[in-house]
DNA sequence: ACCTGAACACCGTTCAAGT
DNA sequence: ACCTGAACACCGTTCAAGT
């Protein structure tokens, strides 16, 4: 736990963001407490209340932190729909990269805030595919919901207790597809998945050119 | 809070599961505390352990308990895919109506146990329009991503901050659709998003009868 | 400007003791 | 079988006091 000594130079406001920032992606949002953030930086707990107000006022920095670093968006690809492809795959990998810190900005309602960039730089896209409007809003809607669902599910599948591999009561109603019920119960290839789910919505929503 | 003042009758473990179900429910998962369901129940803190062993093996069994109600599963329509839209109806609005249970289940990888009923019912139907194995277990998870994240997206846009009306920088890019950002900006029918992905997945997934 | 310790009201949990 | 209070190690936060 790094437990720093008491030390000379004083603490800074980014020293405490940076370190508060270390323990929640290395840990989770519960490893941010005031006492060992404090014992992080070898200063007294009540030091860093000077510095940040509170916990509360604390995460809140976090988030500008994130959101901030959100707001670079650089879609690739000569078509419309490469670049549509890319971004999605983008945000999908900033999602998967740093959990912790966005279920905090998603505690705190800011998750609107953080999709901002992306649904901008879709909606550049989609108009030069002729999508205007309520239309467009719409297609993106759909595409952010899929790029997030992906992640989550994901993350549920990793974090899972191996899907209890056959309960027999429970597939009874599958007719014994034996392969459908071993590919569930695989580990799975989620990128597939999401490509699919991608390609789907996008033959929907994307005029053809 | 409803402080039940001392009782005379024991306190039994359904009681217990009950009253922090109730907790959960009105509020959130931090509104579970030992001391405060003591208190609810009219008896020292100590004693629910007695019950039920400690927080953790509490929340083991609301869990449970939900996972036991996630289990009845009925499809309604006549086509398949009429029965598949209902299905992904009905779990979305599951998953609406009980967030904070559907928390407590996710944070403890129970995610992908919760889903089962569900995934065991769409293999049934998908099985009827001849979709099998590894075909039929990538479809299965694409429509159940996009169940879960369109109820996750809606509650975001529910609880954040009004999606800050129009950052101008942002929406530079997006050359002067300002009919799109109206549209995203609205609080928007997101039962309407929903339906669209919907659509959108099953042309693709679903062969044509 | 920056840090400190004491104090308060909260947590979850264990344990020995009661009936 | 069921409940109790005391005790411990943790929280976040305020405040008066130090340099």
């Amino acid at each position: 736990m790094t437990q720093a000594s008491r030390r000379d130079s004083p603490v800074t406001r980014d020293e405490v963001v940076d370190t508060a920032l270390r323990l929640i992606e290395d840990h989770d949002v519960t490893a941010l407490t005031m006492r060992r953030l404090a014992a992080e930086l070898g200063v007294a707990v009540t030091s860093i209340y000077w510095h940040v107000g509170n916990r509360d006022a604390l995460l809140d920095l976090l988030v500008e932190r994130l959101l901030a670093d959100m707001g670079d968006v650089r879609p690739a690809g000569r078509t419309p729909r490469a670049r549509i492809t890319s971004l999605l795959r983008q945000w999908r990998q900033r999602l998967w990269d740093r959990p912790h810190l966005i279920a905090v900005a998603h505690e705190r309602g800011q998750t609107a805030a953080m999709f901002q960039p992306l649904q901008a730089a879709l909606s550049a896209e989609l108009r030069t595919v002729g999508l205007l409007g309520r239309e467009a809003a719409n297609a993106i809607r759909v595409l952010q919901v899929h790029v997030v669902s992906s992640v989550v599910m994901a993350r549920a599948a990793e974090r899972g207790p191996d899907t209890n591999p056959t309960d027999p009561s429970v597939w009874a109603t599958s007719g014994g597809d034996e392969d459908l019920v071993a590919a569930l119960a695989e580990p799975l290839d989620y990128d597939e998945v999401f490509t699919m789910g991608v390609d789907a919505l996008l033959d929907k929503l994307v005029p053809a050119s």
